[in-house]
DNA sequence: CTGAAAGCGCTTACAG
DNA sequence: CTGAAAGCGCTTACAG
């Protein structure tokens, strides 16, 4: 049968094959795996190669290949600055493996789920790397039910069944009251994140821990709403600043709600860390530029990115991956700056 | 010859054509081109495939089709969150029209430019989006000889002979120095970005336009170098500290920079706007967020994406472009917050 | 170490 | 409106 005549790719193995005296199966061997061949032989194609300026077609390797040497990153939020740093990461340990990176945008939209499925089960990707917190699903099919290799970093799926790599997230929020209470402070509030987010649960954990250990009620303590937006951190100040008996320091899930906090209620007229201490979580870039400078954690969002994966690309390879790889919780590092100070003695001024 | 055993696809088009009573020809079409079907043989596919879970094979559809249904978005720096809204409109538009989105970062290294290259050679996407204000190359070979479809956005490339939307940033430019010499300032300093950059370029000579049309001579203007980072700012900020004859304004090529600058100044204990009046472009969510909030330029960052995935669409279909349509500037919005007022009567305090 | 040939899973021009 | 069959551009098990 005829085909349609739309302008075809410039350069085919064929060609190259025929230049260089050789089949297209030597062609394709010189590419995949030069070790196979003789020197000579490699040297003719890989001549051909340059003259031509012949790249595979991806397409046709990947449906012959079985494989697209791509991996997908399920993202819950591209704009937030702090995942351009993990997929740096992702990508520099993946390019060195030769995968390429195809991301997937979930916009906090539960909805797009089902595209993530579409995208696996259309075979577009060897492996999937979730940032997301919790495992795609559409119309009872999940992820996992698919059989591709699967990796969870930044938020941990908890009961998952494959490698994850997470920070300490209770460890930390408990040292971040630490941190507090030996400045003396006794009364401390928490800024949530959103409802069944697990980094919620462990730092909110993690904060009550704190509190337990440093002999305060937890029923002391204030604890305020929040999503991990500016905009939370600004409402919470609202709050905040309607409290009868207010705390003096608190500490947020994330940064983006301590700086929208910070800039609320220096906008009211508080003094920080005179009347209020802030304690942050992330360490983005902006913490540096907000005055006074975030107290926060600084989380190694390269090395979490790199080590996911490294992990992934394992599994991908069927790699055995060791019991304590499966499951690794990488260590953050507290930021003591400008934002977090001793508490006012006594009353504050009217 | 047999065939390796890796496991194959759990549905291809066969068993759904099987189930449904059809040839795969059929359903390939009512999947492609529904309307080219009877109703009942449609609704007789559709079921088999809804039972089926079938999901059509990329790499197959892609090779047989020559199409990939791909577009490539080349960005100097996923890094930066200015891109994330561009990037959420170009995905909004072009899944409207069924293609999906690969992204290309170059993390601001000349040299990825040759993977950008690769990925179009290989036949991976239908067409490209430039956010990068150049035409990639590698070793003498460009993008635009390759023959695919090309839009640049946000970035403009003088000279090309394909689809571009940018915003007015000359006039931007010229705007903000109107708004400061109208609060009435006279010494106003420009804060540059990177060398040889198209924005830089433009709103430099905005910057110039409007301090001519105010009758102040460019050379009593000072400039500051710069790259579009934080870092930037607080470089620039000491240099401008150390001048003997300081300027009561400055505007900055980009709101990082101004926030940067913003940041090291009034540590250094200059008030804004008393001392100095800041104004800012981009209208970066952080603009909100500094003390006092930035005076900057809103862009339309989500419409440049939709505007500029739309044109491609348009190149991709070999629908006609109107040469008012192949040029597109869009306005900017002056966002007036309080970094910038009336500069302080008289001489500056010791 | 190298080649001939099958076949990955689709789409589409042709025929009916 | 639908089907039979070619073929997109590669890779790989088999044979030599």
């Amino acid at each position: 049968m005829s085909e349609d005549d739309r302008p075809r790719q410039s350069v085919g193995i064929a060609e190259v094959a025929a230049l260089a005296g050789v089949s297209t199966a030597t062609v394709s061997r010189a590419l995949s795996n030069p070790e196979k061949l003789r020197a000579p032989t490699l040297a003719r194609v890989a001549d051909a190669v340059r003259r031509t300026g012949y790249t595979p077609n991806v397409a046709a390797r990947s449906l012959r290949g079985r494989r697209t040497m791509v991996v997908l990153v399920v993202v819950p939020d591209i704009g937030n600055p702090f995942f351009a740093d993990v997929l740096q990461g992702i990508d520099d340990e993946l390019s060195r493996h030769g995968y390429g990176l195809l991301i997937g945008n979930l916009a906090r939209v539960r909805a797009k789920e089902a595209e993530i499925l579409e995208i696996v089960q259309a075979g577009q990707v060897d492996g999937v790397i979730l940032l997301n917190g919790r495992v795609p699903e559409d119309r009872g099919r999940t992820l996992t039910e698919l059989g591709i290799p699967l990796v969870a970093i930044c938020e941990a799926i908890p009961g998952a069944a494959f490698p994850q790599v997470e920070v300490r997230n209770r460890e930390a929020a408990q040292a971040a009251v630490q941190h507090l209470v030996s400045l003396g402070h006794r009364r401390i509030a928490y800024l949530a994140g959103p409802d069944g987010n697990i980094l919620e649960r462990d730092r909110r954990a993690g904060f009550c821990a704190g509190l337990a250990h440093a002999g305060i009620a937890v029923s002391a303590a204030s604890f305020l709403a929040g999503d991990f937006s500016f905009r939370a951190g600004t409402d919470a100040a609202a709050a905040f600043l309607a409290m009868a008996d207010r705390p003096t320091a608190l500490f947020a899930a994330n940064d983006e709600m301590a700086i929208g906090f910070l800039k609320a209620v220096r906008d009211a007229g508080l003094r920080i860390p005179g009347d209020v201490s802030i304690v942050g979580f992330d360490g983005i870039a902006f913490a540096d530029y907000v005055d006074p400078v975030l107290t926060t954690f600084r989380q190694p969002r390269h090395a979490l990115g790199v080590t996911g994966a490294g992990l992934l690309v394992k599994v991908m390879n069927g790699t055995p991956v060791a019991p304590e790889e499966a499951c690794q919780r990488l260590p953050v590092e507290l930021l003591v700056r400008a934002s977090s100070g001793p508490p006012r003695g006594g009353r504050q001024p009217p």
